[in-house]
RNA sequence: GGCGGGUUGGCGGAGAGGUUACGCAGCGGAUUGCAAAUCCGUGAAGACCGGUUCGAUUCCGGUACCCGCCUCCA
């Protein structure tokens, strides 16, 4: 079996990983608090959590892996946007989650198992809270429920801290009936205006971080393997969420191993909305960058860490989807190669998997019959080689999330309407003719209109002549390039 | 102030105490009317100062710079 090993920040060292139950192993990641689309670092955790599952479905088999990744779906966040749009919370977090779905499964990540609401798990977390009551580590006071950090020995033992070195640089207000400056809400009293569940500490709603220790409870038990997220989560959410379970569970573990990515950048500076540099996965497939793009550009950098997005990248990650799709023709995916498996299988290198698929690639390349054909007659081996190099690229490629079927509407050729591509198609034989004829300075000249037509032509081997569209994305285009291909038709007096 | 991460060739980005990462770009060549694409070949590195070692870019210490978290945040 392949031996997985991952860092985990609780140790802060790289671990082999081995589950509680090899027939059952259970993850959590905490998911986003659905008040708007998701911006781009929030794809990051999701990815790496994706390579992550299809890894160990792959070790401990299909039916042995639960993913859990919940919705955040009560918070000030959604109550301020309730407001000031007039809309419903369930308005806006049902349609914020349907943006959620569509915007990842179009980067190609795997919908979880279970996709918990924390409005639906209201009664497990005022339960676990009134535990937490009855064992004496949290406390009422004036309607709040707090739970008392120095009930909790461990407390900051996560993220390295120290309650004292805390509140030594603490920049925040204390409320006043706080027994300790750094205890934090577990429960909190709702106005008639805000959303409210009835508890024993009167109308309140939860505190944010009562929710993932609540749910991963009810859906993967007091002990599971693996609890991620971004590592400004660090603390104090899964700071908070360990003192709760742990808790409330002192017999169990919690989470064996925590798994943290590093923050992404925009060319080189932190995405914010006041740098004018902030933008959400929509924004970038509305632009017309594929989500198999935006989908390799975030696995080439290793998660644990910061990734930095550029246009560069997303230019050079297009160009070589282009070109391995180029190679994959037909071909059916067989058993992806160990090498990427191995590099995985070394705490999510997917930057080495990615270099290793450069490698199976020239693989293929070096089979490919026209190249062999070249030099001497082809045999069946020879043959043989190439598709089996093939097929083994391809299922790599896919075991990573690439070169699937569901990403590939990108790389599929645009279909700009009826009266385009005959129109195309009867000025590419003109151009033919032309280059026969050895008249190139025409040639060249249809050419260059052409190209300001936005089509450029491409003389291939054998006579051949292609065609590809410089702007395939931008539909709107579609009246001036055929209004520029009439014109061109009929200056070049081209029959129908 | 506290905690954490980073600094690798022109750019991006990995691993490993001693042997080619890899990709893009560049350069040389093949092919081409031109161009694109493709193919073959190729140079180039590890912030700085010390230490350990036969040997460090890789381990240890220090310095500088960059970034993040400590408040909602993936």
């Amino acid at each position: 079996m392949v031996q997985i090993r991952l860092t985990n920040t609780r140790t802060r060292r790289k671990e082999v990983f081995e589950p509680l139950d090899c027939n059952d192993v259970r993850l959590y990641l905490c998911g986003p608090t659905v008040y708007d689309r998701a911006h781009l670092g929030n794809a990051r955790p999701v990815l790496v959590f994706d390579v992550l599952v299809r890894l160990l479905r792959h070790v401990y088999g299909e039916d042995s892996v639960t993913y859990v990744r919940n919705f955040t779906d009560v918070d000030d966040k959604i109550n301020a946007r309730a407001a000031a749009t007039g809309r419903t919370i369930r308005e806006i977090t049902d349609e914020t989650i349907a943006w959620y779905h569509a915007d990842m499964d179009a980067l190609g990540a795997l919908r979880p198992d279970h996709e918990p609401r924390a409005t639906e798990y209201i009664p497990q977390m005022i339960a676990m809270i009134g535990d937490l009551i009855a064992r004496g580590n949290a406390y009422e006071a004036e309607g709040h429920v707090l739970f008392d950090v120095r009930s909790f020995p461990d407390y900051g033992r996560l993220s390295g801290r120290s309650v004292d070195d805390m509140i030594a640089g603490a920049r925040v207000e204390v409320a006043p009936f706080k027994r300790d400056p750094m205890d934090f809400v577990l429960w909190k009293p709702s106005g008639a205006d805000q959303p409210g569940w009835d508890s024993p500490w009167g109308r309140g709603r939860p505190g944010w971080h009562i929710e993932c220790s609540a749910m991963s409870e009810a859906l993967l038990g007091p002990s599971f393997d693996i609890h991620g997220g971004g590592i400004d989560l660090q603390f104090p959410h899964h700071e908070n969420e360990i003192a709760q379970s742990c808790c409330a569970h002192p017999e169990a573990t919690f989470a064996n191993v925590w798994l943290h990515n590093e923050m992404l950048q925009v060319e080189g500076k932190k995405m914010s909305k006041s740098l004018g540099n902030f933008f959400t996965v929509r924004d970038l497939l509305d632009r017309g960058v594929p989500g198999e793009v935006i989908r390799f550009v975030m696995l080439s950098t290793h998660y644990r860490k910061p990734m930095d997005w550029t246009e560069v990248k997303m230019k050079e990650a297009k160009a070589v989807l282009r070109r391995w799709w180029d190679i994959v023709g037909n071909a059916e995916p067989s058993k992806p190669s160990p090498h990427v498996i191995l590099a995985l299988a070394d705490d999510l290198n997917t930057s080495s998997a990615i270099a290793a698929l450069h490698q199976l690639y020239d693989e293929v390349r070096q089979w490919q019959p026209p190249q062999v054909e070249g030099r001497t007659g082809i045999s069946s081996e020879e043959i043989q080689t190439w598709i089996d190099a093939r097929s083994e690229f391809l299922a790599s490629a896919n075991f990573l999330g690439l070169l699937t079927e569901a990403l590939s509407d990108w790389v599929k050729p645009t279909t700009w309407g009826d009266d385009i591509e005959r129109l195309v198609t009867s000025i590419c034989s003109k151009w033919l003719k032309l280059r026969r004829a050895r008249n190139y300075e025409q040639a060249d000249l249809l050419k260059s209109q052409m190209r300001a037509a936005h089509i450029e032509l491409v003389a291939e081997k054998g006579d051949q002549t292609n065609f590809k569209y410089l702007n395939p994305y931008k539909k709107e285009l579609a009246d001036d390039i055929l209004q520029k291909l009439q014109s061109i038709k009929e200056s070049w007096e081209i029959a129908s």
